[in-house]
RNA sequence: UGGGGAGUCGCCAAGUUGGUCAAGGCACCGGAUUUUGAUUCCGGCAUUCGAAGGUUCGAAUCCUUCUUCCCCAGCCA
């Protein structure tokens, strides 16, 4: 705990051992990449000799390729990389890994751009897209024809497929896998000039079409593309698979420790292996990057696989990308959530090689700690019923105080007005109490937040039973802040909003998306032949619009301003829809409940 | 059924050179404080580490067998 005079803004993060972590430290304290050197921007071992020894202690990246929305399970990772850059006095690369160009587009880079920096995340100089280092690649490729470790091969992708093998049984080799170093230059460049269409040649690795690891059953590295790239153009027709690319892009980078996903694992033993060539022949600086894998994010109440994200905004089942229910970030943004909770639930959930399914709960958690912290409160009715005040002066409004933040006097107070007709909650009152309920109902006792104890007399009704009023009678000697306050003591507590100043709003009440921990998967009990889809999961009230009475002052809220909503939750100015003097606020998240759950 | 991974409390997760080590967080259950049924505070919460054997004075940590789950057969990443 911190000491009670300083104020806290922010609760307090403590790294945490994580097999990661394990193994970074190790390699520190091994030395294991203090002999590095960096020439100020990627490069080969020739590049890198020419500059001095690497700043940075460790280099890691974040490599999204640009081809959709960053969500949840990219911020995990995120705050993985950057974090520990930042713990052990590293640089953590922003990479753009766009080596297909007919999925990748700019306005994904953009958007990828301003997630990570909203993230709090900084990259400094080292910003990088692998469409930058074609020439190397293309190089090192022919590196790799001319020592006979690839070939090019002009079966069909169909024959490829068959001639791999399967899980249980080996491949075949190509008939085209014996062609001389000569030959195999000579495709590759004209591969690359333009000469052949799509799919008739490809460049692959010669390692053994009898590997128990498909991976390494001749990976195809470089194929023939005619497209237009968003970054080079029209320059290539060829370009690089990922397998390939990607450990010639940590390497170029001096990136030490490459993080990855569970799935990736099989692909390290090709990682390494093509690594090992290049620097064999002298292409690459050692030591090489390791690549190390861990398990990703899955949370429950959420889908977090791309096509289903898409198939979520296409079918129109949310309003956008940015959907507050989204679990994009920029949804995120939109929906209130902090960056600085993303990093406590980041920090809470580890890291480790289990697959695991969080419970969304330790997300919400970890969200209101933070805001707890840092919002300052305000008044909102949401589902306002009128209070009258029968014995308060019709016309006399006075002011009440209100602290802007209970644990940060230093934040000061504010006025709001007190008069004879207000709007409570509507479940403020019950006309018969339920057990336990301690707010207004005929008879008893409560007290106005900030204002006086009432004590209610009754309520009005429509023709239709319905209440339309509830009725009660101030104590003036209860006022808070006054010596008498305490002079009545009252275990139910209210907040309200005199109706004549009230700032009517909409604010939109955001729910999960889904209504089931796992959308779309089998339940118990499901017959053997039933099979989900995860849209028959949706919650179709995850989004209510409502107009509530609030208090004066939020109409000056400005776009991306969150609030504590006494009692509620917390809320921000929507960053999209709100206009000056107009704010719309979507919730966020709600308080912490026991009364609803205990009866 | 080939290869690669993982099984520690409801959900995460430390711990894996064998020896008071079964941490911690979230959830949950008490109780105190409280002008947010919030926050805060105090207390409780795995004789047990997927299962069964074995080695040992002693094992979550070593060995054996079994078992469950995840990933891999794109010219995607």
């Amino acid at each position: 705990m911190s000491s009670p005079n300083k104020p806290v803004d922010k609760p307090e993060i403590a790294p945490a051992a994580n097999f990661i972590r394990n193994i970074v430290e190790a390699d520190l304290a091994a030395g294991k990449h203090a002999q590095r050197h960096w020439a100020g921007q990627p490069g080969t071992a020739a590049d890198h000799a020419t500059g001095p020894l690497d700043p940075a202690k460790l280099r890691t990246r974040f490599p999204p390729e640009p081809n959709g929305y960053l969500h949840f399970g990219h911020a995990k990772s995120i705050l993985l990389n950057f974090g520990l850059a930042e713990q052990f006095g590293g640089c953590c690369h922003l990479r753009f890994d766009d080596t297909n160009p007919e999925k990748e587009e700019q306005e994904y880079v953009d958007s990828i751009v301003d997630s990570v920096k909203w993230l709090g995340c900084s990259w400094n100089d080292n910003l990088y897209q692998a469409s930058n280092y074609f020439d190397w690649m293309a190089q090192f490729a022919e590196y790799l024809i001319s020592a006979g470790h690839a070939y090019v091969d002009s079966q069909s992708s169909d024959e490829m497929r068959a001639n791999r093998g399967t899980l249980t049984q080996p491949g075949k080799d190509s008939p085209f896998r014996g062609r001389s170093a000569t030959e195999n230059m000579d495709l590759f460049k004209r591969m690359q000039a333009g000469e052949f269409a799509d799919g008739t040649h490809i460049l692959r690795a010669k390692i053994d079409m009898s590997a128990p690891n498909i991976n390494l059953r001749d990976p195809a590295i470089y194929r023939i593309r005619h497209a237009t790239h968003h970054n080079t153009g029209d320059k290539w027709c060829v370009y690089p698979m990922y397998t390939f690319a990607h450990p010639i892009e940590d390497a170029l980078e001096n990136i030490t420790h490459s993080i990855c996903t569970l799935e990736f694992e099989d692909q390290r033993p090709f990682y390494d292996w093509l690594l090992e060539r290049l620097a064999e022949g002298g292409l690459l600086q050692r030591p090489l990057p390791q690549q190390i894998e861990f398990s990703r994010l899955n949370l429950t109440y959420v889908v977090l696989s791309k096509r289903k994200l898409i198939q979520l905004v296409e079918e129109k089942h949310v309003q956008g990308w940015d959907d507050p229910r989204m679990p994009t970030l920029v949804g995120a943004r939109r929906r209130g959530y902090s960056a600085e909770g993303f990093r406590l639930f980041a920090e809470r959930i580890g890291v480790s090689k289990h697959d695991s399914l969080i419970d969304y709960v330790l997300f919400e958690e970890a969200q209101r700690e933070v805001m707890n912290l840092s919002d300052q409160r305000r008044i909102a009715v949401l589902d306002p019923l009128k209070l009258i005040i029968d014995n308060y002066p019709v016309d006399q409004v006075e002011e009440c105080f209100a602290p802007n933040h209970p644990l940060k006097p230093e934040l000061g107070q504010r006025a709001v007005p007190f008069s004879r007709e207000l709007w409570i909650e509507a479940e403020d009152f019950m006309e018969v109490p339920s057990k336990g309920y301690r707010r207004l109902f005929p008879g008893n006792m409560a007290r106005l937040r900030y204002g006086y104890v009432v004590e209610c007399t009754g309520c009005d009704k429509d023709e239709n039973g319905k209440v339309i009023a509830v009725h009660c009678n101030y104590l003036p000697e209860t006022k808070s802040g006054t010596p008498g306050a305490d002079s009545v003591k009252v275990k139910g507590n209210l907040h309200w909003v005199s109706v004549a100043q009230a700032y009517q709003a909409e604010v939109r009440l955001y729910d999960r998306l889904f209504k089931v921990p796992a959308p779309g998967a089998r339940r118990e009990g499901d017959a053997p032949e039933l099979e989900r889809n995860f849209l028959d999961d949706l919650n179709l009230e995850s989004r209510q619009s409502i107009t509530a009475q609030l208090e004066a002052s939020l109409k000056d809220a400005q776009p991306e301003e969150r609030f504590q909503f006494e009692r509620h939750g917390y809320f921000v100015a929507d960053r999209v829809d709100s206009t000056s003097g107009t704010p719309v606020f979507n919730r966020a998240v709600t308080l912490k409940d026991s009364w609803g759950k205990a009866s």
